[in-house]
DNA sequence: ACATTTTTCGAAATCGTTTGCAAAGAAATT
DNA sequence: AATTTCTTTGCAAACGATTTCGAAAAATGT
């Protein structure tokens, strides 16, 4: 309506408009009393530039993207959270995607941003991405690109992960101590390069340990009636696992459920242990043992390294691949009992 | 770099730019051939109009904004699973600002959305919050706001937000018929609009069915470490608490934390209900009872009243104050126990 | 007093898209 | 055949901020 702008003010202050832009943006032609003269008259009018004709005019647009596979899981939430803990210092602003484990959507989502929307993008690939060639383009079109969480190899851009391998060998082995025989993994379905790297720390430590009894790798989705269902025929067969080491944080509150209807007691019966960001998961009955990713700092770190791209900055050679450490915190879900 | 624009596709086309723009745009004063050919090329050179110069001309940014006070929080994850659900199919991207729970940084984040970043606001006030003058400048330059969930009586814009008084009238009857006699509520510090339809709902339960010992309301923040300080305190006091009614899920949690704490058993000493969208509220040990927000559900109705705005279209009177309904589920932690 | 530098400011081009208006040609009407 | 109408296209002016270039004014040096 009557929005103020460089013009309105220039003709108030019978300055030119260049004039006001320069005094509005510090520059060191502009005498000290006419820049005090126009900020006090910008501040007055409450004006704001316009972000449009400025990201024209500048070609950047102080806007990063994110896009996630599921907003509706605490560890996505914390990742946000940490990103939103450096962009406005930056002045930058978010914009937020869902590509719902959809490669199409994922793609599509990236096919859109390709304008100058934005001046980077933060992305934790779908578990039905295979194909990475619509990031790559990114790259190739020297537009920033990080990737977080769910990372991939094959792409020569900076990942921000967990030391996933790492922990699942811990947990696998946390599990085994506590004196499990028979440990099913559950994995994401889709080859994700996270899932693998949890699967192989799972598979190392029953190496480790020369297990006899043959891994157990269970591949589950994001559908609760599914997997409640896959999860009931797991715990039918025989040798029946007394273990469960879930990936994903959803995988262990199906895990929960399924025993409570079938009757399976937790731990006595089968110990479980799970990736899992839930506080409450202390509260759980029995309360879980969980794997704790550091998801605010991933999102923090993974912000700050966009960032220095955006400004072209180097990185550091341990910024391209940066793995900070997960914490394992033992509950009573994999408690030793007497019997 | 190499950025294709409409200049290019023209100079390749031999048309002019305006041609090409109106034949991207499907206007019926281009033939049908010269659209063909453009289209065609543009989709060989992969060309996405640059947003900046298209939201200057049009002033209009296909963007809005979502403010919400903290997004660790599984209600504000789904609501913007909701919203979510319809900007893509309208075109629009969404901008995600927390305000944690601060009434300046909502402020400031209202004053620097003000020039056309956005083409309309949806926001969850901060509990700090109280007053509305910085929302309120956005309905008198006429730029569409709706308010969810943490609404206002103050100002005319739609509302969207559950039946808070109802529930919380439902959740205390339920104490009441569980055996309670002396029922805490816990609601969020500061003076929100839904802490109040809460309070009341609990306060008229308590009329209703005459309860002699007075109300008890104590007030939490959303700092975990001064809440069990708070609640430590409420259960050493005389007569202690028999039910606790917890307005927002943070705050059953806590309570969760401190009878572990002090040996205090859910639900034979105390018995428990909350809002809460957590999955695992099932889980808990012993099982919460919830009333469960339709939160998806908010987030998508408020999405589409905010595009009925921006859109220019008039509202149904049942969408400037739209209450969908929540749920109580019954658990455990309200059981009735046989002693 | 004159030349030179420095400070301060304005005019105009620019970013890429949209759109009012004019113009040219084809088709239809008289 | 002359006129009007319709279809299709191009030209040029927006949108608002930034920035290059250059001019005027002031300060400094000789």
């Amino acid at each position: 309506m009557d929005q103020v702008n460089l013009k309105k003010l220039a003709k108030e202050l019978n300055l030119a408009v260049s004039t006001v832009s320069r005094a509005l943006r510090d520059s060191h032609e502009i005498s000290s009393q006419t820049k005090e003269r126009v900020r006090e008259l910008a501040l007055k009018l409450g004006f704001q530039p316009n972000p449009h004709a400025s990201s024209l005019r500048q070609n950047k647009s102080k806007t990063i993207a994110v896009i996630i596979p599921e907003i509706e899981n605490n560890f996505f939430s914390q990742v946000i959270n940490g990103i939103e803990s450096v962009t406005p210092s930056k002045g930058y602003h978010v914009l937020i995607y869902l590509s719902h484990e959809d490669y199409n959507k994922e793609r599509d989502i990236l096919q859109l941003l390709r304008n100058g929307r934005v001046d980077g993008i933060m992305i934790s690939v779908s578990n039905t991405t295979s194909n990475y060639d619509h990031i790559d383009a990114w790259r190739q079109a020297g537009i920033p690109v990080v990737l977080f969480d769910r990372t991939s190899e094959e792409l020569d851009v900076p990942n921000i992960m967990t030391n996933d391998a790492e922990m699942a060998f811990k947990a696998t082995e946390h599990l085994l101590k506590r004196g499990c025989k028979n440990i099913a993994f559950l994995g994401m379905a889709g080859n994700l390069s996270i899932s693998n790297r949890r699967k192989v720390g799972y598979l190392s430590a029953l190496e480790k340990f020369k297990i006899a009894t043959p891994p157990q790798i269970v591949e589950l989705t994001s559908k609760d009636y599914t997997n409640r269902e896959i999860l009931r025929k797991l715990f039918q067969d025989q040798p029946r696992p007394d273990g469960i080491f879930a990936a994903i944080e959803k995988f262990a509150v199906n895990t929960y459920e399924v025993c409570k209807e079938i009757n399976l007691h937790i731990p006595q019966d089968v110990k479980v242990i799970s990736f899992s960001n839930l506080q409450a998961a202390a509260l759980f009955d029995p309360a879980l043992s969980t794997i704790i990713q550091p998801a605010y700092d991933i999102g923090r770190e993974a912000a700050s390294i966009l960032f220095k791209l955006i400004e072209k900055k180097m990185l550091m050679p341990y910024e391209k691949k940066m793995i900070l450490p997960s914490q394992l915190i033992e509950r009573a879900s994999t408690a030793v009992t007497g019997q």
